[in-house]
DNA sequence: GCAACGGTTCGGCGCCGGCCGAAGCTTCGC
DNA sequence: GCGAAGCTTCGGCCGGCGCCGAACCGTTGC
């Protein structure tokens, strides 16, 4: 049974501007240096030291050493969807519609973006709407993906789609859209088969991607997608 | 977009022992007093008075004033499931097994209880099998409820079932059990009429419930629910 | 009216924890 | 090897915040 002291602690672990500053770093999914994260955050090494000890033994990140190097990362999916869950509910406006906020950078992280290891921004939930309307979604009913969408994304991967201790779909709130867009296993294995095969590419060192030309004529095939309306 | 002092500060909402044991109590769904969440937590209600209101400005909660008394609920399913999410990550064992630890009243929440509008603890897990045993939920693919199931739910609740801002099925993660129930609108659509139908009746003033012997046929005919695994 | 009760406000206390810089340790490049 | 770079440990500072009790305010019951 949870106790109050060990939810409070949990809670604790993101309760803190510095920390909270990691963890949505960290959302991209990838690994960064401590140092990088100390340079993001704006503290002094040895602070991010004792912030990224707290995150590693609170379970939210693991580290990797390698060199001089330490290399932190979100411990798991499920580490990630909190941090996703939290972020949500901050964003209560249904539609933005903020006008010429011109922020390229920004600008560029909502067209279309990783989320820790799925398509996100106006790219991620496009494709979970064109999914949707190619019945290989079930978007009504709550959020499941169809048999017919299991085919189609077993003949991308090649590979077998298989819910583990990870269901298989799942709807993850998008941060700038306030719509859905795929996660789970299914998410996961779609954004990796798009990267390898160059649908989308980063841009930058970042988590913005952009969609390629080729890309664009492979998800209109696959899914029905209608790149105009990104 | 979610900046991170806004996320800190969300976090920090919970990042307490007592006002995490405070949104823990409110997870029943119900709306207590704040002298009783003052007795619950075992504080002075002086503390209890400036915890409330750190809730109730953050979003968290919403009050209710009637006489002397003040009121508080959860302000939002939302907010029920990022504490059920928070909860959830604290429970990292698969199963239990915790031998004959028979701690009555713990005992009573793990066979049944509400989870803020809808059931759960081994009561809720079992409903939410038989159902998709029945053919009424799709589990494999994600958690949607399917359209024979949401045909059935109609006919059980008169009214028809619609998403709204809240998705029509929804897996929560139940503590005790490690495995998801129903929540959503179906789950608590469901759980409404249970309640109302007295095929369950709630034990005392807490949020334990037991099946009634008129609710045990009754999920029998309905959903093909196997009471006697209970 | 008056007392009892629930809740709130305020002042004060003490601790926790976030921050930094200095010193030290390990790894890397040369 | 030797210096530079990345990271960590330690000590010290300081602010924030959780706690309480006392005084106060509004509602309720007699």
């Amino acid at each position: 049974m949870a106790t109050a002291g060990d939810l409070a602690a949990l809670a604790g672990l993101l309760a803190d501007e510095t920390r909270a500053a990691v963890c949505l770093a960290l959302l991209d999914g990838r690994a960064w240096t401590a140092g990088e994260l100390a340079r993001h955050a704006g503290v002094a090494p040895s602070t991010a030291t004792e912030h990224l000890h707290r995150l590693v033994a609170g379970g939210l990140l693991v580290e990797r050493r390698q060199g001089r190097h330490r290399y932190v990362q979100l411990a798991d999916e499920s580490a990630a969807q909190l941090i996703e869950d939290l972020a949500a509910r901050l964003e209560p406006r249904p539609a933005p519609v903020t006008g010429l906020r011109a922020v390229t950078a920004s600008a560029a992280l909502r067209r279309g973006r990783t989320c820790y290891d799925h398509l996100a921004g106006r790219l991620g939930v496009a494709v979970t709407e064109a999914m949707a309307g190619a019945g290989m979604l079930d978007v009504d009913g709550g959020f499941a993906l169809t048999p017919y969408g299991r085919t189609v994304l077993t003949s991308v991967t090649g590979a077998e789609l298989r819910p583990g201790r990870r269901p298989l779909a799942r709807g993850c709130l998008d941060w700038t859209e306030r719509r859905q867009h795929l996660a789970g296993v299914a998410g996961a294995r779609l954004c990796e088969a798009a990267l390898t095969r160059r649908w989308v590419t980063r841009i930058g060192s970042g988590r913005a991607v952009r969609l390629t030309p080729g890309g664009e004529s492979a998800l209109r095939d696959l899914i029905g997608l209608d790149a105009a309306q990104l």
